[in-house]
DNA sequence: GAGCCTGTACGAATCGAATCGAACTTAACA
DNA sequence: TGTTAAGTTCGATTCGATTCGTACAGGCTC
């Protein structure tokens, strides 16, 4: 493979040990560019992946974190989404669920997509925070 | 820029003099992330560009080519749709509306995006030439 | 002209996605 | 125990995309 480095890189962390175990997932040989596509076409869920992307931390983020302002249930629709997709894996932390994005599969089987969601930007005016 | 070369730089091909007015299209800097991707996901928009962009010919093809087997109305509506979102150029020719790929637009805004087109398969089963 | 070939326009049916409220679960904590 | 907090599940609504039939328009050729 090559190393080239891409826009959020510097991001990549190493897995803390002793997670609990993800989410039912994709595996990787299982991604469809028809569905990872599908997933992240809206500006919402281009955002919530974009921020998970570029203000990665250890242990990743609670859907709360994204000060999204919208109904849970929503949240849960979008999310639930983007993992069945293959986007991003999602772990139990107790009562909280925690996301991280898929750098290493996507990069593997779309290399280029993530630098692309890496360097959206919302349409002038729109908000998310609300 | 970049002189990487791309899987369908083989097939970028001169423009022909004289050609047609292209339908109305967004401009480059018009074009939006979300709205493309969205545009895309779909097996039959991707097997359309991939087709598109893989075995282009002088003066592009013709909705007709692509032995698609579905009605001319949803041709349209799916050829209008890439077009909208910036995807394809159309131009009139007398009665054919021909279609080519807008590369050095896409490749601008969006690099990497055209190579996952282009290397993008359906899925074990799928057909489109029905 | 009659047929035929491009393709559009319009409208209808249908399907699925997005959105959200309400009720529920599970855990932490005072 | 009672409350708060994170998130799910269910069901309803709404909205848009897809799909297609039918009718129509312009140009070709016999």
């Amino acid at each position: 493979m090559s190393s080239m480095p891409t826009a959020y890189d510097i991001r990549r962390l190493p897995e803390p040990d002793g997670l609990p175990d993800p989410l039912p997932e994709p595996d990787v040989e299982d991604l469809r560019l028809e569905t990872v596509l599908s997933a992240l076409s809206g500006p919402l869920r281009l955002y919530i992946v974009r921020k998970l992307l570029l203000e990665r931390e250890e242990f990743d983020h609670t859907c709360g974190w994204f000060g999204l302002g919208r109904p849970k249930s929503s949240l849960t629709h979008h999310f639930r989404a983007l993992r069945e997709a293959g986007v991003i894996r999602q772990r139990q932390y107790g009562m909280e669920r925690r996301s991280e994005v898929r750098i290493d599969d996507l990069d593997a089987r779309f290399p280029g997509l993530l630098d692309l969601v890496a360097a959206w930007a919302p349409a002038p005016g729109e908000t998310f925070t609300r």
